[in-house]
DNA sequence: ACCCTCGATTGCTCTTACAAATTAACGCTT
DNA sequence: AAGCGTTAATTTGTAAGAGCAATCGAGGGT
């Protein structure tokens, strides 16, 4: 992790203590010079560090005052919050149920077309494919719903499914189990769609993701099973290796 | 405005580069030292502005190859969508609709309790305090759901109502208009909570969301009255100054 | 008690210099 | 002629030192 530039180590290091309440909030923390002493490295470098936490919100930088720690720290701004696969599944079953009852009253032609060929295109054995072509199925729908905070929403959904750790690991595992099912539940959504039927699309959308919720269960379920047979090896191990003594 | 720091200026003249298509996305800018000698700074300014414009996301510096336009712009990353209020609002009362219906589930008295309190200060004659207990009763009820990924997709949903200035306009004329109704739809919506009854809950919901909406269509309608009256008025003058020549 | 001035502190920019990383050119080998 | 490794030039990264400008606080004058 060392191998990055200088100063945003130091700028890391200058965060970290905000963090852990070394510089409060509305605080000011020591001048350039001072602190480009104490971290042992030059004005310029501790001044980039100040730049860089800046641009992100983190201080205020006051000419001929000093470097100042912001009021309110900029945490929730931007980060997504820690959901767990479950939560995310169920909001989006919810969210997305509606965005397609919506959709089924306004989707056009060329929409439903498309969303034909993604069909198709998730049948891929090419795991990236499926997936890309997986997001583009939602999206269509959520744009079909002629609802921009509809669409953002969606979109927010989809980035906690890909950039949270353990909820992608969790779909990642889930999702394609089963291709067949997931490839029936899709052509049910579209045909809900094409006939225009919010209500039948509405609940074709929630099965969908009612199923997932369901595999996930499943597997976290054997997932513990794996790990409780596990922790019992390993104790039997223990239990034979001090049974029998010397 | 050019008393901000220098390097601010450089950073902002660059953005607009960007921005405006000098330096395409992807495509790599000018060497520090040729930057410094085109915008007559030093290096260190080059520098600085650089560093100010990558801790955003603009631009990617890359040691000892140069300094290049990010590909994706951070536009949509932080940056709520553009959306009206009636988008909007049509988005909360689907959402919210079934935060309020999972929370009819498993809401804790505590809870209602204080969802009791806020609506005794929504009755505030103070706009700002009623305003923040609005916010709050809504947030109560997205906590109830007991799902993170709902809480924050409904907080989300506030800041637009909050943070997009048109959406503000529409909301801050229509939302106190009429207290009375507003305080009985709160009502509604909290008494199917203490009942538990999710359907009902939802319904509730809904139905404030949706006498909102019917409220702002009318408040547009009188506006574009207004402005069409207004057009006509000065059409009138223009002609009658222009009818008696001389 | 208030305002003004002045000096010390602090951030801001410049210059010069060198280290480290990357890239491109060159020459060598196959 | 094509591929590959070495070298040299380019570019970013960091350091040290200096002077300038804005800010803040203490002290003096009204």
């Amino acid at each position: 992790m060392g191998k990055q530039r200088l100063f945003q180590d130091i700028a890391e290091k200058i965060s970290d203590f905000i963090s852990d309440g070394v510089f409060p909030p509305g605080s000011r923390l020591p001048g350039e010079r001072d602190l480009a002493e104490r971290f042992g490295v030059s004005r310029v470098t501790i001044r980039e560090a100040a730049i860089a936490l800046q641009a992100v919100g983190k201080v205020d930088i006051r000419t001929g005052s000093g470097i100042y720690v912001s009021d309110d720290q900029p945490a929730a701004q931007n980060a997504l919050p820690e959901v767990s696969a479950f939560e995310l599944t169920e909001a989006r079953s919810l969210i997305e149920a509606e965005a397609a009852a919506l959709a089924a009253k306004s989707i056009s032609d060329e929409s439903l077309a498309e969303l034909d060929r993604l069909i198709e295109e998730m049948a891929s054995s090419d795991k990236e494919v499926a997936l890309a072509a997986d997001r583009e199925f939602h999206a269509v729908i959520a744009r079909a719903s002629a609802n921009k905070a509809m669409v953002y929403t969606i979109e927010t959904l989809w980035r906690m499914r890909e950039e949270l750790p353990t909820v992608k690991s969790s779909y990642d595992v889930v999702c394609y189990d089963d291709a067949q099912l997931l490839a029936k539940e899709h052509k049910d959504i579209l045909e809900a769609l094409k006939a225009r039927d919010p209500v039948v699309a509405r609940r074709a959308m929630r099965e969908h993701f009612r199923r997932l919720i369901s595999t996930m269960l499943d597997a976290s379920e054997k997932e513990a099973m794996r790990e409780v047979q596990q922790r019992l090896r390993a104790s039997r191990v223990r239990f034979l290796d001090s049974s029998v003594p010397g």
